[in-house]
DNA sequence: TGCCGTGATGTTGTGCACAACATAAGAAAT
DNA sequence: ATTTCTTATGTTGTGCACAACATCACGGCA
């Protein structure tokens, strides 16, 4: 008799997948800005919320730490890392090279259902275009990057490029949402990101990961570019009404 | 009156120092082989040594597998990570790309007191290369390696450019002790290794960080090149013994 | 009024006892 | 002799109580 296998069961899982699905969960929410940069969160919550005690809830935040999205401070608390601008341009200079990198090095073999996953996107894309949820838009975004990361089987490439990931994009968010006209910067941005995927999913198509590489690297540089320009007129705009 | 202040003492240090304290030995130790590969740590005889209980030495190692340098495993114990070929080369591919881009993003000003650093790990060197110490070698290597990485400000770029490292030395390290010319292999890397600093030196006195980056990518390429073709061929030798 | 010290409060860090788990050795049955 | 089940042993994972630490509010004092 077979045992039913749930994949996502919150129970039954040993001590190594509970301590995933934490983990998983929290990055997620650190990267979707329901946890905000500089917010705080408390062990004895997180504790009660997953239903275990602090120690493996620690553990977690320990790994969250080594990856720069959490800071812990003893008598203080584990506050949500922000990042300012000059770092955010070195982590941004770095990530541009590594997503050209996914195109060049050990290319997976794309097949035809991996362009349909491009395409099933892509799809989701235009049906999303016309009701602009932020939300939606984090979610979408951060499904296509695991799907262009998995262009490449370096391993540890994927890991490195991930990482950088989801440091970057809940700042680039946090940046935007802040913004003067955010619902028209986020109705532009998405149907630039529009373009974006449906330009790297027929170089899928052609199968040139390289082209798609290119590509996603321009994408993120002047993605980056707009948000920086934005937030710097921003400052000047406020600094100009300091001084009228 | 100035309290005393020494920076490497174990007593009367903060949490996070001691926590920072234990996770350089580790590292140190992994890397330098003093825990190979396969090898099996007990949380109780390092909680021991360190004079603490296992709790802050399960953070330390918690972060020390979240870089890919430990695995624990519930009821077994914590071994040291092997890496076989493939992802070995994976890793390599993406350290050299890695090496050239510390040459090439967010550049260092290059003043007199580090072209002097450069000059004195070269004579260390020099001074070194009579006496073949596999150790020595290690450490050397290791210095030059963290002088060669402070030639970019990109302070990402660092981190992930360190744990590249700290994954790839050592299980080349280990390699090469299993291969029948050892010594002999040891002291051309070692002459090979001491040309390697003289020419970075000297890009680095002509202030040329991209050339550093460039002839850094190429010997690092090259040095795994070697290791692994003499590996495979000590692969062909005993499986030709077998076949007898 | 301003300033400094002192205690109250809340948070993360530590130590310890025990549970969960894997492995190997040994006994019992075939 | 082989297999299988049980048991013993050793390891990591968890829960909990308490220590260490930082912060803020409050009150004494100049």
């Amino acid at each position: 008799m077979l045992d039913r296998i749930e994949p996502t069961t919150p129970a039954d899982e040993g001590a190594r997948g509970r301590f995933d699905r934490i983990y998983q969960t929290l990055r997620m929410r650190i990267c979707l800005l329901d946890y905000a940069p500089g917010s705080r969160l408390r062990e004895e919550d997180l504790a009660e919320e997953f239903g275990v005690s602090r120690t493996p809830i620690r553990r977690v935040l320990v790994k969250l730490e080594a990856e720069g999205l959490l800071r812990s401070m003893h008598g203080v608390g584990t506050i949500v890392t922000d990042i300012e601008a000059d770092e955010l341009a070195q982590v941004y200079e770095l990530r541009v090279e590594l997503a050209e990198l996914v195109g060049k090095l050990s290319p997976a073999v794309v097949d035809e259902p991996m362009v349909e996953r491009f395409r099933q996107i892509r799809e989701s894309c235009d049906q999303m275009v016309r009701k602009a949820d932020p939300r939606e838009f984090a979610r979408i975004n951060m499904e296509f990057f695991h799907l262009f990361n998995s262009l490449t089987t370096n391993q540890p490439l994927r890991e490195l490029s991930e990482r950088l990931y989801y440091q970057t994009t809940r700042i680039w968010l946090k940046t935007a949402s802040r913004l003067k006209d955010y619902e028209e910067l986020l109705v532009d941005e998405f149907i630039i990101f529009q373009r974006e995927v449906a330009d790297i999913t027929e170089a899928v198509e052609q199968r040139d990961p390289a082209a798609a590489g290119h590509i996603r690297r321009a994408h993120i540089a002047m993605s980056f570019g707009r948000i920086r320009r934005a937030a710097e007129a921003s400052i000047e705009m406020t600094a100009s009404k300091v001084w009228q």
